[in-house]
DNA sequence: TAGATTGTTAATCGATTAACAATC
DNA sequence: TAGATTGTTAATCGATTAACAATC
């Protein structure tokens, strides 16, 4: 029940699974898929997907596999995308831009998917106002009191690794508590808050040591 | 010598250390670093800061640290970054955009950021010949003839989930060695190439556990 | 010299894989 | 029933941490 019982490298795993089963066409033989058919199609072991299922506590069946709608269903209960998740996006340059797009639409067009954008929030006074896919830009300065208004509790972080870490601030502060950075610097939160960090550079540096 | 001597899970981590140490100021006391200060800013520790180094061969020196100069070159050198490494984009939707602007603005604006856009493809004849920062628009037909012409061997996938096998096919066929595929899925690729994957809605979903 | 910090080894910890009895 | 596949345990593999002698 606890957080800590199931661990982080499973639960990584758990949103891979779920996007195969989404995308799994309906009328798929049986309604029912073998762990050697979910790993093909996740990328992972046979012996992997059962483990990790396992750990879950989900049940298959013995000489079937696992019932598709059920497990989905279940996947979505433990990464809590059976609610609403409510987003905000500080930093609204090339890439916040992107991924405010990115979300709202497939939030409209998606019926499965649950995470809603609800604000953006942006330093430049110049865009305050403007509409993206209907959600409006607001002055970072009113970031603790919209946190708190509209109720949203994860932030995507996409401004310049300068402001980053004060952003970071005003989000501890907010009570934020899930943050996924896109800023190129190591940000220090406290331990309340989940920060996973994504950055387009290193990944592209990491590759390039394969070249 | 060979790849395989260095863990990749190290080699992940070099980019990290190598972003800490570009973002330091020129007048860095002594212009030496220590493990502890360099593990500080990347969150690493100490002792794994330590290991890594020890593992790409680096000398620090005893009751100094590491030589920032010596060091950044070093990390460079390993990941292939003391040259000029040329990448493609295959989709120019929202989020290829936006990567396409990130990596040609850094590029313009970094001395030291050696990852240079040379081609851009997209299925969409509409968009043909458009230029993003200087960058022609090319038609997702001409990839191969493109790819050899300009010798690129990294590409980035920014393609729907329905177009990414068949783009991965391509690159296959046309001899690329490093993909970056933003697609939701999971991609199959003969083992010469090297897939890294990065998805946000996966990334959203992984965090939305932890609220 | 005294203090600091590396490089490395050994210990610990955790994750993946293999194997197979249980059972649908 | 026979064939298939789960769930789980044990074995293996790999990564992180701790500790400290070497030495700048």
């Amino acid at each position: 029940m606890g957080k800590q019982s199931i661990p982080d490298v499973v639960i990584r795993r758990l949103p891979i699974y779920l996007r195969v089963l989404e995308n799994l066409s309906e009328d798929f033989y049986g309604n029912v898929i073998s762990s050697f058919k979910l790993g093909e199609k996740s990328g992972v072991s046979p012996a992997q997907v059962r483990k990790d299922l396992s750990i879950i506590g989900s049940f298959g069946k013995q000489g079937l596999g696992y019932e598709i709608a059920v497990l989905r269903d279940e996947l979505k209960r433990i990464l809590n995308l059976d609610k609403e998740i409510k987003v905000g996006i500080i930093g609204v340059g090339n890439l916040g831009h992107a991924i405010a797009r990115y979300i709202t639409q497939k939030y409209a067009t998606e019926k499965d998917f649950h995470l809603k954008l609800v604000a953006l929030f942006d330093s430049d006074p110049e865009v305050l106002g403007e509409l993206i896919n209907g959600v409006p830009i607001d002055l970072i300065d009113t970031f603790h009191a919209k946190a708190l208004e509209l109720g949203f509790r994860m932030v995507v972080i996409a401004v310049p690794a300068e402001e980053a870490q004060a952003v970071m601030d005003k989000c501890a502060a907010a009570g934020i508590e899930a943050v996924l950075n896109f800023a190129p610097i190591h940000l220090k939160a406290p331990k309340e808050i989940r920060v996973h960090n994504t950055d387009l550079s290193i990944d592209l540096m990491h590759l390039a040591y394969y070249l």
